[in-house]
DNA sequence: ATCGTATTATACGATTTCGTACTATCTAAC
DNA sequence: GTTAGATAGTACGAAATCGTATAATACGAT
C-alpha cells in the first residue's frame, strides 16, 4: 500500500513540532492549547470568541471553559462588545501579554530554525501545497451538495 | 509583527484537513483518532502499544481506553506478545479491516484531489520542509543538554 | 544468580473537551 | 413594531484525555 506523501508526513511533523513545544511551553505554567491562544491574541486581540473558535477549532463551550481558566488566572479578560450585546471582546492582560511575549519568541526561533535548513523557494512550494488542502477541504462548505 | 510562515500555515491546514475528515469519517461510527488508528493498523498490524503511542502521540493510559473501547467493539484485538510478556500485540479484526479500508480511500482520495492542485516538483520541496521540521524538533531529544 | 534500572501497560482520580439544551440578542421580513 | 430565524455565548452532564501510581517483565552490570 502506497503511503500517503502528504497527510503521513504533515501529520509526522506536527507532532513533532508538539512534543517539541510543549516541553518549551510548559516551564511558562500555560499549556499548548492555552499558550496558543495567547500568542494568537497578541497579534489579534481584542477578538470576539468565536473568532477564536473559527481560527483554532475548539468547540464553543471548550473555548468557553478554556477562557474562564485564562480568565481565572488574569492572563485574559473579557469585555463587552460594543456593538452586539451577544457578544464579548477578548483582551489580553499585562500578565498574559508577558507570557505571550515568550511564547511569541520561541516559536519564532522555532521557526528560523526551520528556515536555516531550507533552501530559497522552499517555502513557496509549500504554500502552494498549504493552498491546495485549503482549497479541496472546502469543497465541504458548499450549503446543498448537488445530487 | 510577521507572519510565522511555516508554522501557521501547517496549523490551518491541519484544521481544514480535521474538519473535512471528520464530516467524511463521522458516518462510519468512528471518531477520528480511532479511525486514524484503525487506518495505521491496516498498514502495520500487528504492532505493539508502544509502537502506536510513538506515532500518533497520545499519552500511554490515553492509548489503553481507545484499544479499550476499539476491543469492546471488536475493531481490534489484542494478543500475547511471543517474546515480550509485558506487552501486546495489537491486531485488527475483520470489522475493523472493513471499516479502515473506507477510511483508506476517503484518505487516498482526499489527497488525490490535492495532487491534481499541485505542480511537479512542489511535493519534493514539502517533503523538504518537514524533513527539516523534524531535524529542529528533535534537537530537544539528546539527553543531556549541553551547559 | 541478583540487584538496580528501564520498559510496558493498566488503574484510577483529575482535568479537559465535547454535545446538547438554553438564554439573550441581532437581523430581516412583513 | 412584531415575529421568525439566525447567531453568540454559557450551563451542565457525558465522554475523552491526562498524570501519577502501580505491577509485571526485561535487561545490563556485577
Amino acid at each position: 500500500m502506497e503511503p500517503l506523501r502528504i497527510l503521513s508526513p504533515i501529520h509526522k511533523a506536527t507532532r513533532q513540532m508538539e512534543i517539541y513545544l510543549e516541553q518549551k511551553i510548559k516551564p511558562l505554567g500555560v499549556s499548548t492549547a492555552e499558550g496558543h491562544i495567547l500568542t494568537y491574541l497578541l497579534s489579534y486581540a481584542p477578538c470576539s470568541i468565536g473568532q477564536l473558535v473559527r481560527v483554532f477549532g475548539f468547540k464553543r463551550s471548550t473555548l468557553t471553559s478554556i477562557l474562564d481558566r485564562l480568565e481565572k488566572r488574569g492572563l485574559i479578560r473579557r469585555q463587552l462588545h460594543p456593538k452586539d450585546r451577544r457578544s464579548w471582546i477578548v483582551a489580553i492582560q499585562p500578565k498574559g501579554r508577558k507570557i505571550a511575549g515568550k511564547l511569541r519568541k520561541i516559536v519564532e526561533e522555532f521557526e528560523a530554525e526551520i528556515s536555516s535548513n531550507l533552501d530559497p523557494g522552499d517555502i513557496e512550494r509549500f504554500s502552494h501545497i498549504m493552498e491546495a488542502i485549503g482549497k479541496v477541504s472546502a469543497i465541504q462548505f458548499r450549503k446543498k451538495p448537488e445530487a
